[in-house]
DNA sequence: TACTTTTTTTAGATTAGTCTAAATTATTAT
DNA sequence: ATAATAATTTAGACTAATCTAAAAAAAGTA
């Protein structure tokens, strides 16, 4: 079994991959963890002895299958806490973050199997990142950023792209969430930002970044 | 901020001193806490140094007030959760305490609120123990174990006192369960066995380790 | 290419929680 | 009251995860 530790590590290392795709340096997974680059080495040592990741000196590591495997399980139990805490704790969006942190880590497949049942088998969390299946399927959505998306067509908010909890408070404020019904009505040359319309109801400007970090569809 | 260990002395101490009343030994801690002596010894110096516990050498330790305040908490924590599991995700009582054993470490007072309002405020848990309130005050009913019941009176099933998993299968079987009604019908001389009614409805025999187990109160 | 800077690793130390083995104190029984 | 036994503590060591400081490798630049 695995420490907490070494779960957040996995984790850690998943997300900077991307998803397992390119390898992860020691100084980035050095920042994301809040350690120091010497610890890192230590751990990915541990985590390479346990046949969980490749490492190769100097050039960093990737995940392997089972690492992976162990990963996406944790990705699974933070998404469902999220889903749970927001639905039916009455959390708002920005406040879950630290304590699925923590719920990630308790050990009971029972747990979370029932947990997804009295969810009804979610398929996206709060915050609309996909929630894999107890086999760590992924089921990816195709989404663009906002500020990609082509003006005056009416488009779908699916998902806040690395959410932080003033970024999540500051949607709410104005009025913008996830399945929300958004369209450009303007992009500014000078900066960039745009002036979006949300559901035909009221009209707002929005910067750049936060055009970036907003993730859409076409609506049909 | 205490430690996951510290958080499991304190609350092994609180149940082994009868909620504060008596010296807790350090061979029974360690028994409880499966440790050595040794350990033990070593981490009561630590909480003594925190001023959670009195320790006095060769003699045990005694709950300071902080001390009991954070053990009552942990109490707390520990009943919400397995009422959750319980009356929300559909867990037996036998299935529970490992899993509420984790939950109760969870470090948010937020989630505690909530959860403790979603499960609207739930004075018992699935054991029949009271849940501590906010501030840590415990409401405790009067309770007789079965075996000191008088005949032909009705009581009720009111708590396990201790209840392993295999205890609480073995209730359910027999459909024995918190809030039954039930009165003792036949007392075995040779081994203090009992013949008890259930709900009026089926006649069972419990062993005398059984009735002790079997806390009730007197039917109005 | 050779020098400088950055990144990464190694070596050795630290803390929390645990252990074993030996020493000490308390309790029990004669 | 004293010897035997049991409980407890101390001393010293181990592991996981971390750290700092120094060494080594890679990357960038003149």
């Amino acid at each position: 079994m695995l420490s907490y530790t070494e779960e957040n590590y996995l984790k850690a290392i998943y997300h900077l991959s991307n998803a397992g795709e390119r390898p992860v340096l020691t100084n980035e997974l050095a920042e994301t963890m809040q350690t120091k680059p010497a610890s890192v080495t230590d751990m990915v040592k541990k985590l390479s002895a346990k046949q969980l990741i490749d490492y190769e000196k100097y050039y960093g590591v990737k995940l392997l299958k089972q690492g992976k495997v162990e990963a996406l399980q944790i990705i699974r139990k933070h998404r469902l806490w999220e889903t749970f805490l927001v639905n039916k704790l009455g959390f708002t969006w920005d406040e879950v973050h630290e304590v699925a942190e923590q719920l990630e880590h308790i050990q009971s497949g029972l747990l979370i199997e029932k947990l997804d049942k009295f969810l009804e088998y979610p398929t996206v969390d709060p915050h609309g990142h996909p929630i894999p299946d107890p086999s760590g399927k992924i089921k990816e959505i195709k989404q663009v950023p906002l500020a990609e998306f082509p003006p005056f067509k009416k488009c779908t908010i699916r998902a806040v792209k690395d959410g932080s909890p003033s970024f999540l408070q500051y949607l709410s404020k104005i009025g913008i969430y996830i399945d929300a019904s958004v369209s450009i009505l303007d992009r500014v040359e000078f900066d960039g930002s745009l002036e979006v319309s949300i559901d035909n109801k009221k009209r707002i400007f929005i910067s750049r970044e936060a055009a970036q970090n907003l993730m859409v569809t076409a609506q049909a």
